[in-house]
DNA sequence: GTTAGCATGTAAGGAGTTACATGATTTT
DNA sequence: AAAATCATGTAACTCCTTACATGCTAAC
């Protein structure tokens, strides 16, 4: 009954294609990808990834420390999540094209995160959306501030100024980033299937 | 039975102490001040005013044309709303003090476009706020990036450091209003009960 | 005379938060 | 043995959006 497309589902599904986590360990992380901002709660969190195994995307992995542990297999009230077959394919279809879903504030952060396990043209477009995006954005402001020059006080002038301001420079970083796939640098070795480093457990 | 505490109320009641407006130009105003990015709608606007108009705070002002316009009063569908005495006292007490709600992410952006109305020292307790926020924030993602380098890939990075060189540019920005109010250089005259320039209609 | 923009609203629902409730494990 | 932090969850509620429904006025 909960449709919960978005961005939480995405994040959730790229950090567990890098390795098995569990929920309190992935909020972590996800608070660091999604952005500086957002913090994730536990209340979102947990609905999330019930939601997640009923539809077969994600499984809750056995204990994996199969007799390695401390003594006899000891602190197990942890749930372990791992992705699935249908998750990985799920994944790769929400990361495999570029569209508004991708470059609209909402969902840009994460894709972007995402990026070393996105094809190169794919991204490339999805740099250019967001740049594409921001520019209109950009000429928004610019036409409001001629447009209300007059009218506005000092501090409404400066917060739109700054706004302006911090527009453009996303946009220049969005242009050096362009630039750079486009002379064949990416920031990193795509990997569609990343070998799982496991760096589990804290 | 509405509870709809927040930045949509403040902001209405702010724009509303300029000049009465009817709900479309009002939301227009809106989405300028929220800046850049927050698109409030219609769907989200008029169940507001209604709020604000059953609790007394704003009212539908009469049609503002007494027999000047153009033949007879033409074109009354509109519905001009005004801050009623309650209303501006409710606004002068929610820009009378600093606090959370004034400083945080949600929030930061409406106080500081009302700061043309906001008492000097109340505008600087709430610039300070807002940059000890950021400076927490920074320090946060500061610790993440050291704890967590060698595990992330390229983009991941890159957008840590970029999110980190937002925070910081941020800190400057606020430093450098904090320095010139410190020195009695408001960016504007501080007006308590702004006379209202009849900029009305479009 | 029809398209585009002005103007006002409602109903349903999505995406999340807060506050609560509970208990295990680690550190001091 | 107390306090902190790890760990998992639920119920109620908030704020906002989308999609719909309606009609006026200006411009082409």
């Amino acid at each position: 009954m909960a449709k919960r497309s978005g961005v939480l589902e995405l994040a959730v599904l790229g950090l567990l294609n890098d390795s098995p986590l569990h929920g309190y360990e992935l909020r972590k992380r996800l608070n660091a990808v999604l952005g500086t901002f957002r913090a994730i709660s536990y209340g979102s969190l947990y609905p999330c990834l019930k939601e997640l195994v009923g539809r077969g995307w994600i499984a809750e992995d056995g204990p994996a420390d199969l007799g390695v542990g401390p003594a006899l297999s000891s602190r197990r009230n942890k749930i372990v999540y791992k992705l699935t077959a249908d998750g990985k394919e799920q994944l790769a279809e929400l990361l495999g094209h570029a569209g508004p879903a991708s470059w609209e504030d909402e969902g840009f952060g994460v894709h972007f995160a995402f990026f070393a396990q996105t094809d190169a043209a794919v991204r490339m477009q999805i740099l250019e959306g967001r740049r594409s995006r921001l520019e209109e954005r950009r000429e928004g402001v610019r036409a409001a501030l001629v447009r209300t020059r007059e009218r506005l006080d000092g501090y409404t002038l400066e917060l739109q100024k700054h706004g302006l301001e911090s527009v453009e420079r996303e946009v220049r970083w969005l242009s050096e980033l362009i630039d750079s796939e486009r002379r064949g640098n990416p920031l990193a070795v795509t990997t569609t299937s990343s070998a799982p480093t496991p760096a589990q457990d804290r």
